[in-house]
DNA sequence: CCTGAAACTGGTAGCGCTTCCAGTCTTCCA
DNA sequence: TGGAAGACTGGAAGCGCTACCAGTTTCAGG
């Protein structure tokens, strides 16, 4: 709209001629490398200044065969799962830390077998400098491609049943444990888990974490009832919890939303928390401390999780080799145990 | 892994070479165009099989002057914005309409100075076919930026105080109004309202809707009292009403999460709702199902919003001319109200 | 005043693909 | 059977940038 006439982009042979250099010259200046003399870098900077030029990112991709993006790929069957505000954060970190590296970051949701398609194709053609992937279930056959694309991938969370090389994790075993622990120390004997998804990394260990500390303290751990990480079916998985074990007075859940649920569930049946039942979540989300009463949970650093995927993989792709990292969980106390 | 030999990517020539034809015979079939023999065709798709060739998608940018890219801007100073669930839902929306488009998604968080001049950047480099642009406040560079790029531009929606050609918003109006409508048809007569920010396009019409509503009841709108659409300052902006306006017994808030945070307050100065108190949210998220008691709100097509800028997007990018869209806002009633 | 190293400079060859265009080959009608 | 319309084909010219490299200059040291 500024100007009336669509402007063609002016190229850098354009601000060469008009800085009266070479082009080399003048894509010296531009990506600051030396052999440049003061005055020619002047003149180069007074030409690309009048003429507005910005360098085509497509043509110097071409060139140097660096895109300049970094993919961040969200698996999982029903779009919905990324509804979840977990990536949010992860994105939040992820971004921030690649536009340091002066990355874009492209994102990509592969619900559907095309967008699985696609993100094949996005590896093989190295349409990215590198790969985040998360939330691989078990059998995922996007873990198998991207182990054979050459190039550089990052995955958040341990995807069931294959050993990355490169990965960002959290101490999910540890938290799990924490909080069962703390359960336990509450005087609670009587504790049930509702687990997440068993085809996840995170829903296992954060199982195992709970058997652990059960077995630590010489209780039996409970089978447990399965979620799928959601509020409702939290609330059913509570509801089942209930059925089976009327008398009991602890519950660890798995993640928040199933832990807002149970407490759902908890409040229809008139059991009050924490009295009656203390129940303690996982992630510390939004909705831990917006629940009745307010969630205690495991905090989980998302935002730092997305930050170091992204500084892995910055650094990845700077040829260096930098070593898998387990972030630390820690139990947040609230009304709720 | 898969090849000890890092397998240097084959090219069109190779394929070509393999196939017994030009190069550019080759690039027809690629991009299936016409004046292709059948034979010819066979053969090339043999090659591309046999070498596993993917075509390189810079040097097709290069070539076609299209990136294949679409960005989705938010904008707003704090990242933590992003962490709002709506985006996310957006996201979702947009990103199945894109991957019919076959367009990837590149996703930018505008929070720092260096994240605007990027994105910038993008715009004067075309370094995406086009661009979506959210959550712009008042006197947002961006919005000048947009409007100046030649490039197609579609807001999600409208900024304050401009009047762009190409946009996809929510009836915040019709909403409002509905939801103060209903509160009156309840008997309620004090009814207060929590709106969201003032320098935001839904602030403001929120708020106009809540007074419309209320006029044309013969009502006097109370003066509002400003929240940032987060829980927390719902929680404030509540107390702060009561301690004004003992009496009320109707509370419009401008989001859900401002909704919660108003349950919260009122749970804890003994208010019952929706006996004593009727509460109203705005948006539908999660949190309004989630919340105690579960909150009546203006369920908003958030994935459609997504979804119906991705396609205005995609109209533009191949040179239709689409019109602006307003999606409709619907009533959803819970027990809050 | 000469020499060699170091600092510059710009020509040139790509990066891998699309696309235009001038030919060549078919096909089919008169 | 001649010829023209129309279907193929491949050579070549880019797209805009980087990067190598040979050539030129500059300058301190001898």
């Amino acid at each position: 709209m500024a100007q009336g006439v669509p402007h063609r982009q002016s190229t850098l042979d354009e601000v060469a001629g008009l800085a009266g250099v070479s082009r080399s010259v003048a894509s010296r200046v531009l990506n600051n490398a030396p052999h440049v003399s003061r005055a020619k870098r002047e003149a180069v900077e007074r030409a690309v200044h009048q003429l507005g030029y910005v360098p085509n990112p497509t043509a110097r991709a071409l060139a140097t065969r660096q895109t300049g993006a970094a993919a961040l790929v969200v698996s999982g069957e029903d779009p919905s799962i990324f509804a979840d505000p977990f990536f949010a954060q992860v994105i939040v970190g992820a971004s921030a830390a690649l536009e340091d590296a002066d990355l874009h970051l492209m994102l990509c949701l592969t619900a559907s077998d095309r967008g699985r398609r696609r993100v094949e194709q996005l590896l093989r053609s190295k349409g990215a400098d590198g790969v985040m992937l998360m939330a691989l279930r078990e059998d995922d056959p996007l873990a198998r491609m991207a182990e054979e694309a050459e190039l550089p991938v990052v995955f958040g969370g341990r995807p069931v049943g294959l050993d990355p090389r490169w990965y960002v994790d959290v101490d999910n075993l540890g938290g799990a444990r924490a909080a069962t622990e703390y359960l336990i120390s509450l005087g609670r004997t009587r504790i049930a888990t509702i687990c997440g998804r068993p085809d996840t990394e995170a829903g296992r260990t954060r199982h195992r974490g709970y058997q652990d500390a059960m077995l630590a303290a010489g209780l039996e751990p409970y089978p447990p009832a399965a979620g799928d990480f959601t509020e409702p079916s939290g609330a059913v998985a509570m509801a089942a919890l209930l059925a089976r074990h009327p008398d009991l007075d602890g519950v660890f859940a798995a993640s928040d939303n199933m832990g807002a649920g149970a407490l759902r569930t908890l409040r229809a049946a008139g059991r009050r928390v924490p009295a009656d039942v203390a129940v303690i979540g996982f992630d510390d989300l939004a909705v831990a401390r917006i629940a009745e009463p307010p969630l205690t949970t495991v905090h989980q650093p998302i935002e730092a999780l997305g930050r170091e995927m992204a500084r892995m993989l910055v650094a990845l792709i700077k040829g260096q080799k930098p070593t898998p990292l387990i972030l630390p969980t820690h139990l947040v106390t609230r009304a709720s145990a």
